[in-house]
RNA sequence: GAGGUUGUAGCUCAGUUGGUUAGAGCGUCGGUUUGUGGUACCGAAGGUCGCGGGUUCGAGACCCGUCUCCCUCCCCA
């Protein structure tokens, strides 16, 4: 070993194995995709950085991966603005791209750049990498894939439906035995914001009461408090903390609890929409949970918040999604309604792992290895090659003539279901010696047979 | 961005209060076997001890810095 070696943090080499396995979660994801009629559409890894910088918050502007200018770009660094202490101004001087942060915000641009080539509700999905300069965790990553799909340019409550039953679809057939979409809408978080009188501390307010589950009451109470929110709203609060029940009797609270709150009574309208019209038409694995305490996605969201967890393992969420009125009214579009999910491919991969859940046929196809001898036999394997590849059989031959028991070691290593032998013995008999690698047996076929097989 | 933690062979890890030439298992390669893998036996290769500096007669071990791994917070897929 001359130099220590390595991908850059967070960033991960897949081997064949590997790739196999993402390729099955992107396969399943894609058709599931494309049976509700969403067409892909691809955006470069990179953006101009005023396309993508604001719009993910303080926080999500830290975790942007800048692009050094280069070349003679470098002389136009704003001095002058760092002198002044402007060090966002300056970072912008000095790279004026950046790597895509995720799916949803090039879409947007994507949409107002097209829009006289797309007809609406325009339906896309798009499965990329995306890149966050954040701190590697267990199931986080700096790269990582999304695949989302959207509906731009529709506000019917159809499309949340749709998406909800993807989610139960997609993951239904990766095999994931139990798993919880949680619902909710930006509506009933501004309205519980109005029922407090805490309208403009929305997002503090909720991002503290996202934490029940993990800090609990008074975890969030504290947390309340140390963000200045008065000890009158916080008791307004604090029903919410403790109701439970099934999504009935949420949705009966919620009523009575945002009755003087018109946005948060249209919240509860419409996620009882959802609710009852799934009850009509069960999903398959999902299940659907109102949580009110559901917060993502605070920057654009403006009605349903949707998230995917896992069951039986630690991990964070492994899809979201919401709707957005109006996204593309940050590029200059106006009055275009979108709603989208996305599923977190890596994630995934991780909860599939860690529950053993790939299927086998992922990994052990039939392929055959044959045999190399000499430039004599060769001719006569070379015919079976063709013959198998015609049919649509993997196969291939040694590439040397090395010892037969390193072939059968290479055959073995690799996976192979099958060695085939062809020899002189064999080409005299017009006939070749086929071994099962699994089994161990061997035996002895005509050619024709063997194709046959 | 804040805090904690880790780093010794390709991998997982030993390495005593600082003291000769830094070890093991697994893996790799070769052989036992020039027409037969997965098991067994024999042998070999492979290490600037993350990097830089310091203390010391002497540092893998102690001190400082730095990078990296993993974890918590923040935030998220």
């Amino acid at each position: 070993m001359s130099v220590k070696v390595s991908t850059p943090k967070g960033t991960r080499d897949f081997l064949p194995e590997e790739v196999k396995k993402r390729n099955y979660i992107f396969t399943t994801i894609r058709k599931v995709f494309e049976l509700y009629g969403f067409e892909p559409i691809e955006t470069p890894s990179f953006e101009m950085s005023q396309t993508l910088m604001g719009k993910y918050g303080e926080e999500g502007d830290r975790l942007i991966f800048r692009i050094l200018n280069s070349g003679d770009k470098m002389k136009k660094a704003d001095i002058q603005a760092l002198s002044e202490d402007n060090l966002p101004r300056f970072a912008n001087s000095l790279a004026e791209k950046a790597l895509r942060y995720d799916l949803t915000v090039p879409f947007a641009r994507f949409v107002v750049q097209h829009q006289h080539a797309l007809s609406f509700p325009f339906k896309r999905y798009q499965i990329q990498p995306v890149w966050r300069a954040d701190r590697p965790q267990h199931g986080r990553y700096q790269e990582f894939y999304q695949c989302d799909a959207d509906v731009v340019g529709s506000d019917s409550l159809l499309c949340e439906l749709e998406l909800i039953q993807i989610f139960d679809q997609s993951l239904t057939k990766l095999n994931l035995p139990g798993f919880t979409i949680k619902l909710n809408n930006r509506k009933i978080l501004s309205g519980i914001a109005e029922v407090c009188g805490e309208q403009r501390r929305l997002v503090e307010l909720v991002t503290a009461i996202d934490k029940l589950d993990k800090i609990g009451e008074q975890g969030v109470i504290d947390e309340l408090r140390d963000k200045g929110i008065s000890k009158d709203s916080i008791e307004k609060i604090r029903p919410l903390f403790t109701f439970s029940g099934n999504n009935e009797l949420k949705l009966d609270f919620l009523r009575t609890f945002l009755n003087t709150s018109a946005i948060g009574i249209q919240g509860v309208e419409e996620l009882s929409y959802l609710v009852r019209t799934v009850s009509q038409f069960p999903l398959e694995r999902g299940v659907l949970e109102l949580d009110i305490t559901l917060a993502r996605g605070l920057n654009y969201y403006t009605g349903a918040i949707l998230e995917v967890k896992a069951h039986d393992v630690k991990m964070g969420s492994i899809c979201g999604g919401g709707r957005y009125d109006d996204l593309t009214g940050l590029f200059g579009l106006k009055g275009l309604s979108g709603v989208g999910i996305s599923f977190g491919a890596d994630r995934i991969y991780d909860v599939l792992s860690e529950l053993n859940l790939f299927p086998d046929e992922v990994l052990h196809q039939k392929k055959i290895l044959f045999v190399n001898f000499d430039e004599l036999t060769y001719s006569h394997v070379q015919k079976l090659l063709t013959g198998f590849r015609n049919k649509g059989v993997i196969c291939e031959i040694y590439p040397s003539h090395a010892k037969l028991q390193k072939q059968f070691k290479y055959a073995n290593d690799k996976n192979f279901t099958h060695v085939v032998i062809v020899g002189l013995e064999e080409i005299k008999n017009n006939s070749v010696a086929l071994k099962d690698m699994i089994t161990g047996d061997q035996r002895i076929l005509s050619q024709e047979e063997l194709l046959n097989l």
